[in-house]
RNA sequence: GUGGGCGUAGCUCAGUUGGUUAGAGCGCCUGGUUGUGGUCCAGGAGGUCGGGGGUUCGAGUCCCCUCGUUCACCCCA
């Protein structure tokens, strides 16, 4: 293949029709959700102050090699950063706004993380998600848990299987110190058995040194503290309620006491949605959880915080595997072939067009052959023919592409014509 | 960041142990007389084999580098 001069940066790629249609259907369809749940979607910028992002965790591979920053060209200039995910900048907002809590909102959009690219993993991608900030309501936790539930739901999936954890509260508070203190002695008791890789976890992040995949730490792992063991009564009354609120409208769980996501923010209840149609290695297709914290250390009021984010392009990777969800079709309605020249097709096309009928018509003046395979590739269930007689006669050619019946129609009544056959 | 696989026309792929003008299907274009699609038939355009270097009389076919992609690790959506 001859090397163009340019193509899309490492890790991106361009979606086109009808992929495209699809990934808006898909966004669609979520906004309509959540919109019917009440959450009003919210557009913040896709770059931040750097400093926004670092309150993610220091520790946490999406700030401490992931991100893309730079200067912009100010005096002095500031740090930026394209925004590795969403929920920090809609904390900065809220921070920022203050609006009246609960605030409920909803967001969709490009992300970027500087990672090594694979299948499912891109350095730019799309994620959807809501937030609930200033409700710290186990009831809150339940109704993001069941939107997120019912969207996969309504895609068709049936392979999505969700798993649920409570990370316990930081602090003085909580007992998650108590918690470590017993899985770092746990993971130091058994060093010789652990991977390297892991012993490294230990010493940046030990929770996450449960998320190894390893078959080396399994052992260890699973004879590893867990958390729900030690929740304080605070946390452990609201994971049980959070449980009993999901189990009151049916939704399938499992819990998983290995469960720590990847940003530092998280506190009470962390969840995940795996659609188990993928490889292992690409079905986490979303999560969430409550980020108690994460407004005050923006600068904001102590705000409590729930919500997820889910993953589109591996959502529609699971559609595939799953064969559900396809690509809405995106015909016009008419196709115009004009053999006189091509103004004729741009006069009907825009009386069409102006009665609310998609309409299109092919250029470069080509045979009539031509333009009809055309009008069949299009797709269009009419095709609206002109030619030399049609202009004499002051008439077009309506012609059904479904059965090939076809009569001659003033200009003017074209449209109604059509309206009713499309209503039909 | 580490390791493995792959990279041939727009797409999906064939290309014997290195050897004449690199192939197929699909798609695309043009025809098949008198203005008409989906089937059929006939022509045609389009790759120098991701890029660069090397070995060789000669490389798509071997070696090195590089880019991309893919898989695993890592991490995550």
């Amino acid at each position: 293949m001859a090397e163009p001069t340019f193509r899309a940066p490492k890790g991106t790629r361009d979606i086109l029709a009808p992929d495209s249609t699809r990934l808006r259907a898909l966004v669609g369809e979520f906004a309509l959700q959540a919109g019917h749940n009440g959450f009003g979607e919210v557009i913040s910028p896709i770059f931040e102050d750097l400093g926004v992002f670092k309150r993610l965790g220091e520790s946490t591979d999406v700030v401490s090699k992931e991100m893309f920053d730079f200067f912009d060209k100010g005096d002095p200039p500031q740090q930026l950063a394209l925004r590795p995910e969403l929920t920090a900048g809609i904390c900065r907002a809220y921070a920022e706004h203050r609006p009246t809590p609960p605030w409920k909102v909803w967001y969709e959009g490009p992300q970027f993380r500087y990672e090594q690219p694979q299948a499912g993993r891109y350095r730019q991608f799309t994620q959807v998600g809501v937030e609930i900030l200033g409700a710290d309501d186990p009831q809150a936790d339940i109704d993001v848990i069941v939107l997120g539930s019912r969207f996969f739901k309504s895609l068709g999936l049936r392979q999505v299987e969700l798993a649920l954890n409570s990370l316990g509260r930081p602090g003085d508070l909580g007992s998650r110190r108590a918690y470590e203190q017993a899985l770092i002695e746990h993971l130091e008791q058994n060093r010789s058995s652990l991977s390297s890789q892991a012993l490294v976890t230990l010493e940046r992040n030990p929770l996450r040194v449960l998320d190894s995949k390893r078959e080396q730490d399994s052992e260890v792992i699973a004879r590893a503290p867990v958390m729900v063991d030690f929740l304080d009564d605070e946390s452990a009354g609201h994971f049980a309620a959070v449980r009993a609120g999901l189990d009151a409208v049916g939704i399938a769980y499992e819990i998983s006491p290995r469960l720590v996501r990847g940003l530092d923010y998280y506190t009470r209840t962390a969840f995940e949605f795996a659609a188990t149609a993928l490889p292992g290695a690409q079905n986490a297709v979303g999560g969430g959880g409550r980020y108690d914290g994460l407004v005050e250390d923006l600068g904001g009021p102590p705000t409590p915080g729930i919500g997820f984010a889910l993953g589109v392009d591996r959502i529609l990777l699971a559609c595939d595997a799953e064969g559900v969800f396809e690509s809405p079709p995106s015909a016009v309605d008419v196709f115009v072939v004009d053999v006189t020249g091509g103004t004729e097709a741009l006069k009907v096309c825009e009386l069409l067009r102006e009665a609310g009928i998609a309409a299109d018509r092919s250029y470069g003046g080509r045979s009539m052959k031509a333009q009809m395979k055309a009008a069949h590739r299009s797709g269009a269930p009419f095709a609206v023919i002109v030619g030399e007689d049609e202009v004499v006669a002051g008439e077009v050619t309506l012609r059904d592409m479904g059965d090939g019946g076809q009569r001659r129609v003033a200009p003017s009544l074209l449209a109604r014509e059509l309206t009713e056959k499309r209503t039909r």
